[in-house]
DNA sequence: GGTAGACCTGGACGC
DNA sequence: GCGTCCAGGTCTACC
């Protein structure tokens, strides 16, 4: 028995917007269909319950399809899970008040364009950020995959599919099972840490979501992780809605670098300095931005 | 506060 | 085949 229900969205929305917002989508446990219309997300509820949690657009809102039946708390549990995946909570009303003057912005509020989409736990954003670190995309697909086909809990009726690990279920394991199984590589030390640290208790990362934080304090908690630098804690200021700092890799550099420096190789600092301008919004600006480089390329 | 050098892995590339 | 390079950085040691 399939249970559906509807969640309201403030328009602008889009869907396909948040799933075309970055490489996530592509990243298990998350899953799309072809034209990226609707998402697809394998989930271990409070309760226990191993589920796919589908969401697609409607005519007023998201759609939320799971196999049932659930309880009245595990529909309270999945709703809050996608609220936050797709930025149900989001108002994004100053940032295109902004973006309506640029005309490299003038997309974002009539395309929906604006909330990134994020995993439920800010744990699993984490590795999933350093596991982009000096590696191709590639990699960084393949390690995820790997997490999740031998640590994930799978679903009943399609073991092939599994959950994103919890950090219960990584920190029972060890440094070498994780360079064997899941190929971290060196990354596999910093993976365990922070699983063992979340997981006795002692990091608590879901208050990292607490909006009384402020962000040059919360940047400080990320940056302790072991694993996290400048680059993957502004990626992760970025996923919790914070948008002061630029997640600059070297993408960031090439784009920039294209769009105004005629190609020639240019460090941080121009990065920060043609965005500088955005205060809060640096990190959205950046994010959204309509590059040349990339237009060229099409 | 700034900066070499090392770091797992696997795909791309040249030979 | 085989060796080398390096990819959506970070850590450590050293200055």
């Amino acid at each position: 028995m399939s249970m559906n229900w509807t969640l309201p969205v403030r328009p602008p929305f889009s869907l396909p917007a948040v799933i075309r917002s970055h490489g996530w989508v592509q990243l298990a446990p998350f899953a799309s269909d072809d034209e990226q219309q609707t998402l697809s997300y394998i989930s271990e509820l409070d309760s226990g319950r191993v589920v796919e949690i589908q969401i697609s657009e409607t005519g007023g809102g998201v759609n939320i399809s799971v196999e049932g039946p659930l309880e009245e708390r595990e529909m309270v549990d999945v709703s809050d899970r996608v609220k936050w995946m797709i930025g149900l909570d989001q108002d994004l009303a100053e940032f295109y008040a902004r973006a309506r003057g640029e005309p490299k912005l003038a997309h974002v509020e009539e395309q929906g364009r604006g909330r990134i989409l994020r995993s439920p736990s800010l744990f699993e954003d984490i590795v999933k950020t350093v596991l982009t670190t000096n590696t191709a995309w590639s990699g960084t697909v393949r390690m995820v995959g790997a997490l999740v086909s031998h640590f994930g809990a799978p679903l009943a009726n399609d073991p092939s599919r599994r959950t994103f690990p919890s950090p219960e279920r990584v920190a029972v394991s060890d440094e070498g099972t994780l360079r064997a199984q899941a190929r971290l590589g060196y990354r596999a030390s910093y993976i365990l840490s922070l699983a063992r640290s979340v997981a006795s208790g002692a990091l608590d990362l879901e208050g990292f979501k607490n909006p009384e934080i402020g962000t040059p304090e919360l940047r400080k908690q990320l940056l302790a992780i072991k694993g996290v630098g400048d680059y993957a804690a502004a990626n992760l200021l970025v996923l919790l809605g914070r948008y002061d700092f630029l997640p600059v890799d070297s993408w960031a550099l090439k784009c920039v670098s294209h769009e105004w420096h005629d190609g020639q190789p240019i460090g941080r600092a121009e990065v920060e300095a043609a965005f500088e301008a955005w205060g809060a919004f640096k990190g959205l600006a950046y994010w959204f931005w309509d590059w040349s480089y990339l237009s060229d390329e099409r």
